[in-house]
DNA sequence: TATCAACAGTTGACATGTCAATCGTTTTGT
DNA sequence: ACAAAACGATTGACATGTCAACTGTTGATA
């Protein structure tokens, strides 16, 4: 067996990327994108910034995720009337839909990858991944919750 | 909380890349491409079909890299003599050196990434790992060892 | 034996991530 | 109020993965 912890993850990892895929692109999505709608379906409309540092991405991905996005109809984008620097990302009706469908794709990846785990050991395996985690950036906050960003939004006020 | 378990996996995977990259890019080598000379260090010379087999790739993924660790001096290509078709990789001195250099950083990350964990815990996030994968894929043969690779290539003497 | 299928490798086009540079806007400091 | 710094978004260049198409070699079959 691969000793490596790291590449055990990494494996991981593209194995659940190679089930993922199809499931996204069966709604039009590519790799990425599932996730950037599901945020936006939790916590409402929000800044390229807001994505980029909940998920910890550059910008530029996230721009580039959000070109297709908005190319494909899932998205419009705005400018913030009071920044205008600052872009606002709204899910169009196909876009919530499309989250909507995406969730359950999402939750049968999730069955597929835990069968025969009891609870118990579901639960444990999350937590080893949040303490693997946080070893890896401990600098950086935890910032695992969409409502946390949501939160964050709610603070500029 | 972040629930999903894809995203679990999904985050902590990123975060381990962006510790492993300044690790290998200290080498001089991009982020996949250690596996490639650590496969090479431990198994020594194969065909691009044995790389890509065993880390699950696409093969093109694996001309490119080699491509770049070619030209970076840390391999070689050559044909086998027995069919035409089939190349050969193997590790130069340079490469050679650099694979020893990326086992120490790869110890590093690991156990970074495993700090306070129990031994215990260590054997049982890996076995979490290695049934998320077969769940994963359920038709792909577990070919997460090193020596597998090599028993696969002495099989077909 | 001559053809055809399978195979290894390469290349092109795309997605998603990185970093670095740029553009326009906002904020800050004097 | 103005100059400088910080900031959000975008773009270009690169790495690594995907798939699809192509090249040349080998092997199987009629």
């Amino acid at each position: 067996m691969e000793r490596r912890f790291y590449m055990l993850l990494y494996r991981t990892y593209h194995a659940q990327r190679s089930v993922v895929r199809p499931r996204g692109a069966a709604l039009g999505l590519g790799t990425g994108q599932p996730k950037l709608i599901d945020y936006l379906s939790r916590c409402g409309p929000c800044s390229q910034k807001q994505l980029a540092d909940y998920f910890e991405i550059d910008p530029a991905a996230v721009c580039r995720m959000l070109d297709a996005l908005e190319k494909g109809g899932f998205v419009t984008r705005g400018v913030d009337r009071n920044d205008r620097r600052t872009g606002t990302v709204c899910l169009t009706e196909k876009g919530s839909r499309t989250a909507a469908a995406w969730q359950q794709a999402a939750e049968d990846v999730e069955q597929q990858m835990l069968a025969g785990f009891t609870p118990e050991e579901q639960q444990q395996f999350a937590e080893f991944f949040r303490r693997a985690y946080r070893n890896l950036r401990p600098d950086g906050k935890f910032g695992m919750n969409p409502d946390d960003g949501a939160a964050e939004t709610r603070e500029k006020e």
